[in-house]
DNA sequence: GCCGTTTTCGGCCCGACTGTTTTCAGTCG
């Protein structure tokens, strides 16, 4: 089993741990951090590129030394520096660095004077009242870690959905917004850069002199409670566990402060050191020369100042976007209004809760010009999945109310079954009378990587194959990719002129960025499917078309954004 | 520990809030 990049970027961030503790150099501990962050987010794997004789120290954040310790991680599973050092350090310490107020420092003196090693030995402390004791601890401080302790077992922190984020965030945009004084009202962060999940809010407003905010934002009903609260920063945990920090912007630093808090950290340090090469300071109060201020009204300002366009949000990952941003080379990213029509759908004729009818009304409600109503096949008996005879009959049906609807068209489709062997679950003299095939693994995951990746190019390569679903079949935060070679997929894709799905459920979100990016740089096209089983989830499309704008892909990248006739001639292309 | 139109040494982003202290260290983002 290879080693993945996330199990590296862990073993660092953990080395980095048991450095801080150690009082090593904070710029060497920054060093082990900056590493995993860049590992953790490069599209191949770095075990597979030291297997390929690649030079790990050309990766930014890499040298000599850490290109060293990867490959001992890759060859051997573990890194014996780590080993020794949690040899010295007791795995609790780690835990306790989690709680909230304890850090490095403070973790090093417990276990020092107090001989703390677990999180119980910790909290067996706070209770004898031991914790108050030691210098640079109080009261608060221990209470603070026997609450913190306390919530912990009861839950642990997770990074919340996009969607759920959303519907957290709309209600208290609107309170917020609703108060007299208060001038603008956004969300900057991961959401603002429409990342998958998010960790926590950041919200920035602009208001009148004197009003105070903050007094409304902890009154505010669903905050549970009260970490911090000043004159421009406070923050909250809501009931729901997310935590949001609201922070109040100066006006002529509003752009200054949405940059510096959307991020990503990736991009703005390089950003930041842009600017310290022409002599400037970024802050999140502006662009400064010496004490003045020349920037920091707006973003565009921002990036000016440093020589470069404007940066989509979605693009801030430090992907390249910078380079490309010098070069003028940035893609002119798709939009929700490209969109015309959905290509996966289902209705009740499977598990979908619409009719056809319904679904059909609702696509052209959103100015689509075509719905594919592609219901599951057979082998999928969980959802009544079609076999040839209903199929036809549901084709009839549609051939009826496209006869009736304007404006709108709906075309017949499948999501048809790729079995074990790469074989179909419906014979090619069906399949022919469609207008698209959609194709999809859902059921024997865990094949190899090698049988998974021949299992789905057996089946790309049949000449009614069009898109194929959920390409990785992951859920985020409940399932694991299956095992499958995504360039070798790819390549395989370009041959035979199919197209990858980003499934816009904002549980899948599949495919991810990174592989959106990698498929538009192989060739490949990608069609943004919502997987509808209902008329509200054809509202889906927004997460797909983010996730799509993360991965760099323009409208030309995405065949839904062809009209009916490009389209048309696109799915005929291949028959 | 990384990095270099300041290149083999000497920098490396920095401000707000809290708690404990009485001028500031630690933590956090």
């Amino acid at each position: 089993m290879p080693v993945h990049n996330s199990e590296i970027a862990e073993m660092f961030n953990q080395l980095a741990d048991l450095l801080e503790i150690e009082s090593a150099n904070q710029y060497r501990v920054r060093a082990y951090r900056t590493a995993a962050r860049n590992i953790s987010t490069l599209p191949q794997s770095v075990a597979e590129m030291l297997e390929q004789g690649e030079d790990l120290s050309s990766l930014p954040g890499i040298g000599k030394d850490l290109a060293g310790k990867i490959a001992e991680i890759v060859e051997t599973g573990s890194l014996s520096q780590l080993e020794e050092q949690k040899g010295r350090i007791p795995d609790g310490l780690l835990e306790a660095m989690k709680l909230e107020g304890l850090g490095p420092k403070r973790v090093s003196i417990l276990h020092g004077e107090l001989g703390i090693t677990s999180i119980e030995g910790l909290k067996k402390a706070a209770e004898k009242g031991k914790v108050r004791e030691l210098e640079g601890f109080g009261a608060k401080t221990e209470q603070k870690i026997l609450r913190d302790i306390e919530r912990r077992g009861a839950g642990g922190e997770k990074r919340t959905k996009l969607s759920v984020a959303e519907e957290v965030v709309k209600p208290l945009l609107e309170y917020l917004d609703d108060s007299d004084g208060v001038k603008s009202v956004d969300v900057a962060g991961s959401y603002r850069r429409r990342q998958e999940t998010v960790g926590d809010l950041d919200i920035l407003v602009t208001c009148t002199k004197g009003h105070n905010i903050m007094d409304r934002f902890v009154d505010y009903e669903d905050v549970d409670r009260v970490v911090s609260k000043g004159n421009t920063r406070s923050t909250v945990f809501l009931r729901t566990g997310l935590q949001v920090d609201l922070r109040v912007i100066p006006q002529g630093s509003y752009g200054a402060a949405l940059h510096y808090f959307t991020g990503s950290k990736a991009h703005s340090i390089p950003v930041r050191k842009m600017a310290v090469k022409k002599g400037l300071k970024i802050n999140e109060y502006g662009v400064f020369r010496g004490k003045k201020r020349v920037a920091g009204k707006s973003e565009e300002e921002i990036y000016a100042q440093v020589d470069l366009p404007y940066i989509e949000p979605e693009l801030r990952e430090n992907r390249g976007e910078i380079e490309a941003a010098r070069k003028g080379e940035l893609p002119t990213l798709v939009d929700l209004k490209d969109i015309h029509g959905d290509l996966h759908a289902h209705t009740k004729a499977t598990d979908g809760r619409s009719s056809l009818q319904e679904m059909a009304q609702a696509a052209k409600e959103k100015g689509y010009a075509y719905l594919a109503i592609t219901e599951h096949s057979k082998h999928v008996t969980v959802a009544q999945g079609l076999d040839a005879q209903r199929l036809a009959q549901q084709m009839k049906e549609i051939d009826r109310l496209n006869e009736d609807l304007s404006g709108i068209v709906l075309l017949k489709g499948i999501e048809l079954d790729i079995l074990e062997d790469g074989s179909l679950d419906l014979p090619h003299d069906v399949l022919k009378e469609l207008d698209l095939v959609v194709l999809a693994v859902h059921y024997k995951f865990k094949l190899s990587e090698k049988k998974q990746t021949e299992r789905i190019l057996r089946a790309m390569d049949n000449p009614y194959f069009t898109i194929l679903a959920h390409p990785t079949g992951r859920m985020i935060g409940e399932r694991e990719p299956y095992q499958v070679d995504l360039e070798r997929l790819m390549r395989g894709a370009k041959d035979c002129g199919c197209v990858l799905e980003l499934n816009a459920q904002p549980e899948r979100l599949d495919l991810a960025d990174v592989y959106c990016k990698m498929a538009k740089e192989t060739g490949v096209r990608i069609a943004v499917s919502t997987d509808a089983h209902s008329v509200r989830e054809l509202g889906f499309m927004r997460f797909g078309v983010w996730q799509a704008r993360r991965g760099w892909l323009e409208a030309a990248d995405v065949i839904n954004t062809l009209n009916r006739e490009e389209l048309h001639k696109l799915l005929h292309a291949k028959k």
